[in-house]
DNA sequence: GGTGGTTTTGACAATCATTATCAATAAGCA
DNA sequence: TGCTTATTGATAATGATTGTCAAAACCACC
C-alpha cells in the first residue's frame, strides 16, 4: 500500500549534509555545500530529497523570512519548535508545551479545529550579542 | 530626515482594497481585485504600496506555507498574533500575553537577545469544520 | 492658477527559488 | 543475470518578486 521507497547514495548524501551542519539551509545551500564537496549531484534531487525527509520527519522545515524554504536534521524527536540566531543561524531546540495549550485553547474558544501552529523565536545569541 | 511621502491615489485604492478583505491576501490576488474592479494601477505599485503600508504598521504580513507573502489589514493595534483558518482564510487577531512571556523567558534562558518571534495558528474555522 | 523639482508610477525585463519534464540510470527482486 | 519500476539529473517552465527608467503626478511655492 504505502509507496515503495528504495536507498540511493544520493539521498544518503543529502542526509549526511544535513547532520554535519546545525543550522538551518537552503536546498541551493545544501546543494553548493555538495558539489563543493565533489559530489555530483543535482540540485532537483536535493530539492526532492529534503522534501522527502521534511515528510519523513527526518528533517524539520521553516520558512527564511525572505520565504526560502530552510531546512534542518533535527535531534530532538517529535514536536518541537525552534529558538534561531538571525545573526549566525545558530539554531537550538526547544520545548513549548505552554504554547501547545495555549493554541489548543484558542482555536477551540474561536471555533477552530485541528488547529496547527507556527512558533519560532529568533533573536541574537550570546556572541552575537557581544 | 524622515522620508517625506505623497499621497497618490494609488496607495489608496490599496489601503481601501485591503480593508475591505478580512483575510490574507497576496499582492497578485490583490492587484487582480483591484483591476477587476476598473482600477488600471500597475502590479509593481502594488507590491510596494503593501511593503510600504507593511512597514509603516498599518498591515500586518506573514509567509503562506507556500511562500508567498500575504498582508492584512489589521485592526488591533499594536503587537498580536492570527488564527487563521486553512481552508477560506477566515482570520482572527489574538493577542497572546502567556506566549510574550514565554517567547522572553526562552530566548534569555539560552542567552539570546531581542527576541522576536513568529506565531500564527492554523486550522479549520467552524463552517469549514462541517 | 501656473511652475519646477522630486517622488511615484507602470510596463517590462531580470532574478531567483522551486517544480515539471522526460529520457537515461540504477535499485531491488525473481 | 535480467526485468520492472522508482529515481536521477539536465533543462525548461513556472511564478512571485524586484530592478529599471522614462513618463506622469504630487506638492509646495510663486
Amino acid at each position: 500500500m504505502t509507496a515503495p521507497k528504495r536507498n540511493t547514495w544520493q539521498r544518503e548524501a543529502v542526509r549526511d549534509a544535513l547532520s554535519k551542519r546545525d543550522d538551518f539551509v537552503s536546498a541551493q545551500s545544501l546543494h553548493a555545500s555538495l558539489r563543493d564537496g565533489g559530489s555530483p549531484i543535482g540540485l532537483a534531487t536535493v530539492y526532492r530529497a529534503l522534501a522527502s525527509l521534511a515528510v519523513e520527519g527526518e528533517a524539520d522545515s521553516l520558512q527564511s523570512p525572505e520565504g526560502e524554504a530552510l531546512y534542518r536534521a533535527c535531534t530532538m524527536s517529535g514536536h518541537h519548535h525552534h529558538l534561531i540566531c538571525r545573526n549566525c543561524g545558530l539554531t537550538v531546540e526547544i520545548s513549548a508545551d505552554p504554547v501547545e495549550e495555549w493554541a489548543q485553547q484558542v482555536a477551540s474558544a474561536n471555533g477552530f479545529t485541528e488547529p496547527q501552529h507556527v512558533v519560532d523565536v529568533f533573536g541574537l545569541c550570546a556572541s552575537c550579542s557581544r
